[in-house]
DNA sequence: ACATTTAATGAATAAATGTTCTTAAAGTGA
DNA sequence: TCACTTTAAGAACATTTATTCATTAAATGT
């Protein structure tokens, strides 16, 4: 969103009514996705009148594509909060991948409308996806990459293929936050036992040796 | 299906018919998802007319819902033939695991339908996904479960939570291959190097000891 | 050849829904 | 109060598309 401190009480007002036309969105478009979510019941969720949402917006597709950036935005920003620090790598994972799942178990919407773009079908998903990507000048998976190759250089881990590493790593963490949300079953308490398994797995593995 | 054995030509013939059908509109599904796929383009694919898909389903659910029956049955013959052996638990895995990526590497469409059912969101797809793991008596999940306890018992793997397990296996496996797939980086030749990376992490992890 | 069943067809139907448009109300500043 | 702008509203429109249906053609058995 733009910057707030320059703009009148109208401007700020619309951006208010923008803002909530999004929320009530997303929450409709996590649970029954785009396709089948429609303009009335936004509308109706807002508070407004169908026409009026045209006010705020251009066309549905717009508010999903707005959603969708804001998400993807509060990632990024997470994982350079986590990226900053110049501990090592395992302390990094260990963070990030806590943050994770503390953010997605307060912001359900976004994660479920994340994993429906990330694993969406089609060529209008995929558009959506890498058009946000190429907006930002930065992908989550690059600066994972970075992390990772670091660890590799000092020797914390195993010379292991980078991009493979993180291929397993997303395709791990988001479908098991995923799952557990779905399941209902990703409560505040239970959250460490979860990340200290994922990360025991990841780090240790699961043979006795 | 039934068993072709005992059925007259005609009915063998309607049976092909019907095949014929499901394979249009899986290519279709896969590659559109099951909302942007129309029964004209189904038709147009399988060369009939779009009234003539009614002779042989009441409905495009009944058609996206046969398909998803056909390929959860294949995963779990495969599943069954894996866990038919009677040896370790890392033999198993290893075993699976590569079958997995074979099956899908060349059946990708059944690996994209899977994966749209198993991330989706929405009521809807929810109900598919219930409906075949309840019409079925068998999960997936209880087959891998078994293994993982039995690894346990015979001191193969650490006392670790096996439901935990599960959901970091599946979690990792399925949506690994679906990316690799969608990137269209899923060679046969590499695949056996992205099988033992995943196995090698998930048994030894990636830490320097 | 004929009667009867079966299958194929695509135009017609009906419902859903994204978007536009007209109209009215509310807010704003003089 | 009065012009003027902004916002809201939901009816009307247009499109898409799953499904039905009347009709025609093909296959089958006698």
């Amino acid at each position: 969103m733009e910057d707030v401190t320059t703009l009148s009480r109208k401007e700020r007002e619309k951006l208010n009514r923008k803002k909530d036309i999004m929320d009530a969105a997303a929450v409709l478009f996590s649970v029954k996705g785009f396709d089948h979510t429609t303009l009335e019941e936004i509308a109706a969720k807002a508070e407004f009148g169908t026409g009026t949402i045209y006010n705020y917006f251009q066309s549905k597709k717009e508010i999903f594509h707005s959603i969708v950036e804001s998400v993807f935005d509060a990632n990024i920003e997470l994982l350079e909060e986590c990226s900053g620090d110049t501990g090592t790598f395992v302390d990094f994972l260990k963070l990030y991948t806590q943050r994770v799942f503390h953010y997605f178990s307060q912001n359900k919407e976004a994660l479920l409308i994340l994993a429906s773009i990330y694993i969406a079908i089609g060529e209008k998903a995929n558009k959506i996806k890498e058009d946000i990507i190429a907006s930002r000048n930065c992908d989550m998976n690059d600066i994972i990459l970075q992390k990772i190759k670091e660890g590799i250089k000092n020797k914390e881990i195993k010379k292991i293929n980078a991009e493979y590493f993180g291929y397993v790593y997303h395709s791990l963490l988001f479908p098991y936050i995923t799952n557990l949300v779905k399941l209902d079953k990703l409560n505040e308490s239970e959250i460490n036992l979860h990340v200290n398994f994922i990360l025991d797995v990841i780090f240790n593995g699961i043979l006795i040796r």
